[in-house]
DNA sequence: GTCAGTCTGTTACCTTATAACGCATGAAGC
DNA sequence: GCTTCATGCGTTATAAGGTAACAGACTGAC
């Protein structure tokens, strides 16, 4: 299916998500602004679909959604604009979970440069409620990357991800 | 295709590995007879594939070689073994790659019984030659278990995969 | 031997992720 | 204007990872 120029000048998806998930997203274009990267309609809707989403969200609900608004959405489509979000730190991938999860200190309104953050990460996952709280430990990162350099390893992505039962689930 | 009783008499796989596998087998034998559990020769072959392989090993990589001689062998063959070997902590899943390896000191000739260890695990996976060392680095695990609690969260299962270079191949 | 529980064979299917190709768009240079 | 190149996306097809469900075979207890 083909599609005009009409989709591109208005497309679906803007404007529809919730006020804070709308700060975030502008956030997140003026960060990419100024990194000369590209904020395009597509990645800004699948970042508000990650964003509104209270828990992880799989790739293929990401494109369940999408579908809602854009005929054309194939797995592909999801995932290359999942891959930008996610090299740029706006969103994190829970690897126990299969599942993707925006980044509240990436998309924060006073955009600190924290590109080193896209790739270390730290996660609670409660199995309860599903719900996923990210860490940024500084104890946890630099033990690690002791306990790293002491092995003679040069530490770079590191994934941190802990099970168990959250605060409100208790 | 049926199978009759001379397949379980003499599985095939059954002496076809290393010695140093073997003799691994044959701790984690021991350490399931203390436990009342069961280390049938289809468990048995699946992790003496997983150990005798130095890197991790995907679930299909491991069916593939079931399949040579175990004809009828398909997916639930390979991830029920699995299911099991992880459980009891003989074999880890590196979340990041989707793959196995075995643990080394849960099939140590003096079993230590580290039922524990089998969810708290820590993985430095070279990004050169894939191959990925486990740590069991107690800093590492207090720093997270302390940060988790601060948080108000009771942890379970606990996944740290650093990626990087190895020694070797810095 | 019979029974219950466990383990495995077997079929079918679901979820997650990527490869490959080509068109559309937009900026840069002539 | 017209080319040229890079980027983003649509589209099709397929790879890779994982489970559900049911039935038959085995094991150990009675
Ligand atoms: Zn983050
Ligand atoms: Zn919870
Ligand atoms: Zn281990
Ligand atoms: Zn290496």
């Amino acid at each position: 299916m083909k599609r005009g120029v009409t989709d591109r000048a208005m497309p679906s998806g803007q404007g529809r998500f919730p006020k804070r998930v709308e700060a975030m997203l502008d956030a997140a274009d003026a960060a990419c602004a100024a990194h000369g990267a590209r904020l395009t309609p597509l990645r800004r809707q699948v970042l508000g679909l990650v964003l509104e989403s209270d828990q992880p969200i799989g790739a293929y609900a990401l494109l369940d959604r999408l579908k809602e608004s854009r005929t054309g959405a194939a797995p592909p489509t999801v995932y290359r604009a999942l891959e930008f979000l996610l090299e740029r730190g706006f969103v994190h991938k829970v690897e126990r979970l299969n599942a993707f999860i925006g980044c509240h200190s990436a998309t924060a309104p006073h955009d600190h440069d924290d590109h080193d953050h896209a790739h270390t990460v730290q996660f609670l996952i409660c199995g309860k409620c599903g719900r996923v709280q990210e860490l940024e430990d500084e104890s946890v990162r630099s033990a690690l990357a002791n306990a790293a350099s002491r092995a003679g390893f040069a530490p770079g992505r590191m994934t941190v991800e802990v099970e168990g039962v959250c605060r409100d689930c208790g």
